[in-house]
DNA sequence: TGATAATAGTTATCATAGCAAGTGTTGTCA
DNA sequence: TGACAACACTTGCTATGATAACTATTATCA
């Protein structure tokens, strides 16, 4: 996977050609995040594709993830949530799924009766170990364009973004839960 | 919005104090992709937010745009789908929508009647006149973090994703289609 | 200790995305 | 010219996501 030679790329964009729209971008702003968005759709869609035919939307996957990830002293319910991609979605019904599947486990802690632990079970790790290659396959894929460097800094620009953007309109919790 | 500066940004990324999982990401391939979808994810929020208080989703002002972009000659169904950020999505219901709100109107073409030309009405115009300067606003904000020469990079960086992913998983139409 | 607020989840509702199958129209070609 | 393929949507179905309202439990504090 040669780095691309785009060193001296024109700025006449391709993202306009692949939509062929009549007029050009009104700013450089609009057209860096409907790239972003147009690229995003794309690669999730190539990752949903992985997990699907074992049953398993992408956000059921990245779930289960952080719920093996958690460890064995299980994780509680809206924790999930904060650490999803989408994160303002529903994850009680996403969890229920999961463990009609006997892919998790749920039980209510002992002393704040509120609370709902989440554990991977067995089955469910089993499951992740087949998927995990696959998706880091998928992963590496998704971005094989991209030499070591190139990446790194698409990482720091994304953060960026999500910086100026998490402020206002996606607000996260702000003390460090415990994990 | 002055640039961050970043020049010496240690290797230990954001998404991840941010998603607080447990152990590190298994690759950079991997911290890439869930960065990318993320932020993309909160972009996709912040501007769908603009739009919603008018009635419209961020997909409908979007296949509205496309529309007004094909100017007098009217556009058929499906050039807008293939323009549109989500590629794969049912365009016919989202027009339905789009044409209950005379924000649009619809007619088969006379030699080919299998084809259906969309055209933008005097409403939909008005609205659009509206809501772009309200758009562009929240375009620039979400990527105001970045310089314009860091957001030249980010573009180009996209691009380079989405071609290689643009062949195999999202086949695009090859033709020119005429607008 | 009893009212009120804050937490942690759950449920309801609605719109949209994704896929697949179906319909009507045109093109091709024996 | 008539069968079959290709095209341009359209419709049905299921699952997911966004919001908001609701329930149960715990914390606060007069």
């Amino acid at each position: 996977m040669a780095s691309l030679k785009r060193s001296k790329r024109r700025r006449s964009s391709t993202v306009q050609n692949e939509i062929r729209q009549t007029r050009p971008f009104r700013s450089t702003a609009q057209e860096a995040t409907i790239a972003l968005l147009r690229t995003a759709s794309i690669v999730n869609r190539a990752l949903a594709r992985v997990v699907e035919p074992f049953g398993l939307s992408l956000a059921q996957y990245n779930a289960l993830r952080i719920i093996r990830g958690a460890g064995t002293g299980g994780i509680p319910t809206l924790s999930i949530r904060e650490r999803m991609i989408e994160e303002g979605t529903t994850i009680t019904r996403l969890l229920d799924k999961l463990e009609e599947a006997s892919l998790i486990r749920r039980e209510r802690t002992v002393p704040d009766r509120r609370q709902v632990l989440c554990f991977v079970t067995d089955d469910g790790r089993k499951l992740l170990d087949t998927l995990d290659p696959l998706v880091d396959a998928a992963d590496e894929e998704a971005v094989a364009s991209l030499s070591q460097s190139e990446l790194e800094r698409f990482i720091d620009l994304l953060s960026a973004v999500r910086q100026t953007n998490a402020k206002r309109g996606a607000p996260r919790s702000a003390g460090p839960g415990r994990t």
